[in-house]
RNA sequence: GGGCGAAUAGCUCAGCGGUUCAGAGCGCCUGCCUUACACGCAGGAUGUCGGGGGUUCGAAUCCCUCUUCGCCCA
């Protein structure tokens, strides 16, 4: 019967939720994760899934292990993004925001976060997440607000909030100013636009090279490098700006590339950063000739005929218009970057205005040296210097945004005596003057959202108030996201905590994951259409299936990619691994009885070799699996245990035992059975918890309140290692192995038993063969197993390793011709491999320069391959082969 | 323009100086419903490890370079 997970799962989260196994032990170490909060409008995506599998495999890991494991889950206001969502439903309606006003607006964004705010956590849960719901999160949470203002107000205290006017980032559709890594770059194809801009006095005229010949009614000088010689006779004459008709200066500035364009550049002070510094070094008037919606304007520069025309529509105006007059010299392709809103990919202007900005470098300088230092550190290793360049060249941070939605700026200003502060609560009257209320202003704007959620590694536990929680699970542990938000989110947070949580930071190690793509390795999106639903696959396949392929098939920090159109090829390895993990347990639940003994009641005399060795091997998937987790290889760990279970336990362990599991004897293999599949469930409970949880729950002597998710991880025991026991039961199957190969070779009916001769080379080798002669003869569809003697009549042979031999009784069947081909063949390949070994052996500077043990095992090889090929050699002489 | 990363079987990826090291999953071929599993079992085939150069006793693995692709920063 295959496995269906659809009745399993939903019981069994429910089943962990109402025992509470997702909050900390009391009395234990705390091993803190915390979620990187999901907007409040987001919808869960396969980024989420891997995501959160990643942190879920690791909390659970933790758990396991003992400790009082906190993932703090919550949710993101997410302001520009979350704004967006409900404007345009107004627009659907026919509304701005503005029709509203700002109260009903809110009111409005709350009503649908409160609605609609918990989706996203909800889904959280049907993939498996155990995160303590008891102290789910949200940034506009009162408490966590009270955080956010008290940061901001400290940092005011401290000098290190401040007022900048200077040209930033701004969006024309979300209609507010974004912070340097909101506005993303992309290469686009764009043209350069060579203008000529006659000289005022008449004597000739110079050409500019721009992207943006719209800007040129911006423009207040004409800017060229000190050093450009093509330059020199113009600098302090006088240009005069087509369109606008005015005359602007024609300056030297060492910050213009003369390699770029003519040498000769427009200097629009208040649209461009660069030509705002030029602007303030030349004390240039700084116009701005755009509204906030992107559209030409608010100033008197601007021509009747293109007041409240898009900037884009206006680029090609004005550029026909020089066309017209003859000043546009030519147009070529220019490939660039420009930039654009992270929320809504429109082009962001730059733009002249006033912000609050944080001073960063005091912030990130200690915290820079203390990745330095090694406290903590980012996984994978290759992130080291995107951040560390990042944090050395940080820069100031633009932290208000002209939304609505989000925690209002806590600066004040008094309309009658101008006095400008900070407050932690809201103010009855000027500190100052003593102005009323009436006579006191708020700022309209609000904090960007990262200023937020870079408190949340302790906002989230109480803090500024000094709570138990804060104690005890601040500073945490591992922080687990994508790379896109080192910037946004990681960075800021290890700052803010190393800033307000007396230079502790916030977690030890960062995991930066890879992201999501289709096969046309395109990041999955809603807009590309590319994307896979989670929670589709977990209708299909199960939320096992769907982790067990994301964390199998990702390493560490490499992408995912996943085909969108083939969901059922997709996520086979986890179905396929479910059902057969679901079957194995099957096969062991219906062979255990109610009092199957203990290992450790076992006698050990009673174990026979596929005994010592299957606890042997799960000696060394404990071992393995552990210590792939606690390097955060996932995927390793992963598929040691799919190895055990599948390839160990199945193929061989269960096969070799099936015999044994009737009758009086049958309490040895029961006891390891039990063992070893007890030991599976709990090793891939962190990547698939619910038909691990399902099938222990189903173990014989289990307690009705015991839970694998609360069980323990467990431990090697050294005693139950056998080195000898996996190298005498990796000849069984060798053995095994061969004489199947034969048979498929000679095309035996599956049915047909043969008889076949093991020539073991020493006596202890033999005795190998004979205690496992059942399992050979079973496995090997065998009607008889001779050990030693000369094998009798006509037959296929094979060579181990080390020179033992196998005959296959095969009268009738056998093609000398073909036995020859097939030894022969086996001769051929192995004297090969074995002439550049013995070459590799007489070359001196091979024998003195490698490591001794190295020489030494190549010689152990080398003998082992000679005995091989004349065991060969022999076999071909004695069937009269040419 | 600067930096980082990737290129290994048809596909998705491990391996990152020395054990028959050229691997896994999916796909493919052959044979099997062997009472846990056909989402399975058994047996197979498939790669000048992107090109070139170098270091080394030894290179898929380290260095340089080129090509292609991706990401980050200006």
């Amino acid at each position: 019967m295959a496995y269906d997970p659809r009745p399993v799962e939903p019981s069994i989260y429910k089943r962990w939720l109402e025992a509470g196994v997702f909050q900390p032990r009391p009395d234990a170490e705390p091993y803190v994760i915390v979620i990187p909060p999901p907007n409040v409008t987001d919808v869960l995506h396969v980024g989420h899934a891997l995501n959160n599998t990643i942190q879920d495999v690791v909390i659970r890991f933790e758990r396991m292990r003992g400790r009082a494991a906190e993932w703090l889950p919550g949710t993101d206001h997410a302001g520009i993004a979350t704004q967006n969502v409900i404007e345009k439903r107004l627009k659907a309606e026919g509304k701005t925001r503005f029709d509203l006003g700002r109260e009903a607006f809110v009111q409005r964004v709350w009503e649908f976060v409160n609605k609609t705010g918990t989706t996203i956590i909800e889904q959280l849960k049907q993939i498996g997440c155990s995160c303590d719901w008891t102290r789910l999160r949200f940034t506009l949470d009162p408490e966590y607000s009270r955080a956010v203002r008290e940061v901001f107000v400290r940092l005011w205290e401290e000098k290190l909030i401040y007022r900048g006017h200077r040209v930033i980032h701004w969006c024309p559709n979300c209609l507010t100013a974004l912070s340097d890594e909101e506005a993303e770059h992309h290469e686009t194809n764009g043209n350069l636009y060579h203008i000529t801009y006659p000289l005022a006095d008449g004597s000739g005229a110079i050409t500019v090279a721009t992207t943006r010949p719209e800007t040129l009614l911006g423009d207040t000088a004409v800017a060229v490098n000190p050093e450009d010689p093509r330059g020199r006779p113009y600098i302090g004459k006088k240009a005069r700006l087509p369109i606008v008709g005015i005359e602007i200066p024609i300056i030297a500035d060492e910050s213009v590339d003369k390699e770029f364009g003519t040498g000769f550049v427009k200097v629009t002070p208040a649209h461009d950063a660069n030509d705002f510094e030029i602007g303030l070094r030349h004390k240039l008037e700084m116009p701005l000739v755009m509204k906030e919606d992107g559209t030409m304007g608010d100033a008197h520069r601007v021509p009747q005929e293109l007041e409240g025309v898009d900037r884009f529509e206006a680029r090609k105006r004005i550029v026909k218009q020089l066309e017209r007059e003859g000043l546009l010299v030519k147009t070529e392709p220019h490939r660039h970057s420009v930039r654009r809103c992270y929320r809504c990919d429109t082009v962001v202007e730059p733009r002249l205005s006033d912000q609050w900005f944080v001073k960063m470098k005091p912030l990130a300088e200690p915290v820079l040296a203390q990745f330095r230092q090694g406290a903590y550190k980012i996984v994978p290793e290759r992130w080291r210097a995107t951040y560390d360049h990042w944090m050395e060249n940080i820069r100031d941070w633009n932290i208000s945004r002209q939304i609505w939605w989000g925690h209002r700026i806590p600066v004040f200003t008094c309309t009658k005596c101008e006095h400008q502060w900070a407050a932690r609560t809201d103010p009855e009257q000027c500190p100052r003057c003593g102005g009323p209320a009436s006579t006191i202003e708020q700022d309209p704007d609000v904090l960007d959202t990262w200023f937020s959620s870079w408190l949340w590694p302790f906002a989230t536990f109480g803090w500024p108030q000094d709570t138990p929680d804060l104690r005890r699970f601040y500073p945490g542990h591992t922080l687990v996201t994508a790379p896109e938000i080192l910037f946004f989110w990681v960075a800021r947070m290890l700052m803010s905590g190393y800033h307000f949580m007396d230079q502790r930071l916030p977690f030890t190690t960062v995991y930066l994951h890879g992201t999501v793509r289709d096969t046309k390795h395109r990041k999955m999106s809603k807009s590309l259409g590319n994307g896979i639903d989670p929670l589709d696959v977990v209708k299909l396949f199960g939320a096992d299936a769907l982790r067990w392929t994301l964390i199998a098939g990702s390493s560490l920090g490499a992408d995912v990619i996943l085909d969108p159109n083939d969901l059922e090829t997709t996520f086979a390895p986890g179905r396929n691994f479910a059902n057969k993990l679901w079957n194995i347990g099957q096969f062991v639940l219906g062979q255990l009885t109610p009092q199957v003994p203990a290992l450790e009641s076992v006698d050990r005399r009673s174990l026979t070799l596929a005994d010592r060795w299957i606890l042997s091997r799960a000696q060394a998937v404990i071992r393995e699996a552990s210590a792939s987790l606690e390097q955060f290889r996932l995927d390793e760990a992963a598929k040691r245990c799919f190895e055990f279970a599948w390839n160990e336990l199945a193929d061989w362990y269960v096969e070799a035992v099936k015999p044994r599991m009737n009758g009086a004897a049958a309490a040895t293999p029961q006891a390891v059975l039990a063992y070893c599949f007890d030991l599976v469930l709990r090793l891939l409970h962190p990547v698939v918890p619910f038909i691990t949880e399902e099938l222990w729950q189903k173990m014989p002597g289990r307690k009705s309140e015991e839970l694998l998710t609360a069980a323990r991880w467990p431990a090697a025991r050294p005693e139950l290692e056998d080195p000898r026991a996996d190298q005498e039961f990796a000849r069984v199957k060798t053995a095994i192995e061969l004489i199947r190969s034969i048979r498929a070779e000679y095309r035996v009916a599956p049915k047909t038993k043969l008889r076949a001769t093991i020539v073991a080379r020493g006596n202890d080798k033999a005795a190998t063969f004979e205690g496992e002669r059942d399992t050979i003869e079973r496995l090997a569809q065998l009607e008889g197993l001779a050990l030693g003697g000369a094998p009798q009549g006509v037959g296929a042979h094979a060579v181990f390793g080390d020179g033992s031999e196998v005959v296959v009784a095969l009268a009738g069947i056998v093609d000398v011709s073909n036995e020859c081909r097939r030894l022969s063949e086996e001769y051929r390949r192995l004297d090969t491999q074995l002439q550049h070994l013995s070459a590799r052996l007489t070359n001196e500077s091979f024998v003195s320069r490698a490591p001794q043990d190295v020489v030494a095992k190549e010689r152990e090889k080398e003998k082992a391959w000679r005995d091989q090929r004349d065991v060969l050699a022999g076999k071909l002489k004695s069937l009269g082969c040419s």
